[in-house]
DNA sequence: CGTACTATTGATAGATATCAACGCTGGTGG
DNA sequence: CCACCAGCGTTGATATCTATCAATAGTACG
């Protein structure tokens, strides 16, 4: 496939979070990672009411999970970032619930039930799948309480917390700053509040110094400030043990990933300094 | 166990919504469900932040899952009714993200990962309580939706076309009424708005004719009114095939359970006719 | 018969949506 | 290459919704 000195897949990154892979494990999951697809911004890749396609993997770019009420307006319930699945279960069920699409371009990995079968096979990526899982659940719960109990700047500002976090977990942020691919229609359709709102609300964040935003790129200035606003804790991403060491208000500045050779690998550099991925070894 | 005559366990009702289960498999969720301890209303029974005291099935009552704010305000994230299971998942997980209540009195069986695995051992077992796992994430998506996206009215008119359905299903309905066991403090929390105007929204729903809600009872005068007014479709509580073939905008009656024999089951008289269940203790 | 929780109501303040207008930008076709 | 267009961001004015505060009445229960 067509992408150059091939990157490490972000799922074995995901899945290493939780478990440690065998060497074959590995392989198995990097081979999935070939056949990604590309797919165009602002595009249906499911369709509620659809027989589910089977689950996919999103590899590069940004996609969301919605539901769309017959006036229109639509609620987005999950946005999935590189590593993130979807549809894991698909063979179970008749008819999809909600709709999936791209925000930016993606490349995506379709899984066809005997490829998830193949991948359940294998006790760690088993267990591995379950957990990411259970974070994607615990995500709805943080934001169900997220649009439920919250302010809309609380709401923004634990929006933004979570994003940065995952992004750079997965190697997609650039020191303190991260490439937005949302629009402020899509962030009101996210939190539940007009998109003029947030515009408002975005001044604010930016008049308290706490986030600063242009073009696209949305800078942290001040993350305790932000995580306080927000009430953020990052337990429920399950980001893994390292980092649950991390003070509380600090930055949190990106650290090995669990790769059981106690040696920081290359990722680092990439997410603190702004290269891009290199093939990282591990042993 | 000390319940008379026993029913069938709401559990068994439920997996049958989704699998055919044999004699065995059947015979093993009654045995589990006899191990039925009693919790007093309004009583912690796992808190954010323990370790999970393993899985557990609601028998009788009313449970709930919420999360925290510093604030003490709290989000309702779910509501478990007879038959709704618990952290199933809760070996995988070394400290709970959410914690759990009563409402009601209730009938709690506590599941060892022990007993997990057993059950897990029995193909459609498994089946049925991966189904179950799945309807609790489509409706946890439908109260993000309910909560980001609709109004308050239409909030609390969402959320009573859910439960009269649940409760239906497991033979807790009675005629077009069931016993809400919430105070509208408790609406508040589920539906993310204060409680004065929890109490303002019923009353229009009362003078709108949609329903009557008295003692703790509440009857829906008007089905296809309240469905139309949330906009509620029942698809993703996955109430079964024999459900699916309702008009959907006649009151809906009790139906079958498909539970092989092909003959209507005592639950369902009881649901149907409007005599009490036997031997229930409420308080 | 208190006591505590729950339900109800009114008055008011605050938050957020809606409507409308305008400038900017990037892309597209002539 | 330029003119145009569509989408996005921004702002102001206004209406609506919802929270908050406070007081009262009803209800359950010991």
């Amino acid at each position: 496939m067509p992408f150059g000195t091939r990157p490490l897949t972000p799922l074995i990154h995901k899945i290493e979070r939780f478990v440690r892979l065998s060497d074959v494990e590995r392989r198995l999951l990097q081979e999935i990672s070939e056949a990604g697809r590309r797919v165009s911004p602002r595009t249906a890749l499911i369709e509620e009411g659809d027989e589910p396609p089977g689950a996919f993997l999103v590899l590069e770019g940004l996609a969301y999970r919605y539901k769309q009420r017959a006036s229109g307006r639509r609620q987005i319930t999950a946005l999935l970032i590189p590593g993130d699945l979807g549809n894991l279960d698909a063979p179970l069920q008749s008819r999809m619930d909600h709709s999936v699409g791209t925000f930016s371009a993606c490349v995506v990995v379709w899984l066809t039930p005997e490829t998830i079968r193949t991948l359940q096979q294998h006790p760690n990526i088993a267990h591995g799948l379950r957990m990411s899982t259970l974070v994607d659940e615990a995500t709805l719960h943080e934001w169900l309480l997220n649009v439920g109990s919250r302010s809309s700047l609380e709401r923004l500002a634990h929006l933004f917390c979570e994003l940065y976090l995952r992004y750079q977990t997965v190697g997609w942020a650039r020191g303190q700053s991260f490439e937005l691919l949302l629009t402020q229609s899509d962030l009101a359709d996210l939190t539940g509040m007009s998109c003029v709102h947030v515009n408002r609300s975005l001044k604010e964040l930016r008049r308290r110094r706490l986030i600063e935003l242009t073009s696209r790129r949305l800078r942290i200035l001040d993350w305790a400030g932000l995580k306080a606003l927000a009430e953020f804790d990052a337990h429920y991403l399950h980001l893994g043990e390292d980092r649950e060491g991390l003070a509380s208000d600090d930055l949190p500045l990106p650290l090995p990933l669990h790769n059981g050779s106690g040696k920081v690998d290359k990722q680092l550099d990439c997410a603190r300094g702004g290269l891009m991925l290199v093939q990282v070894k591990h042993s």
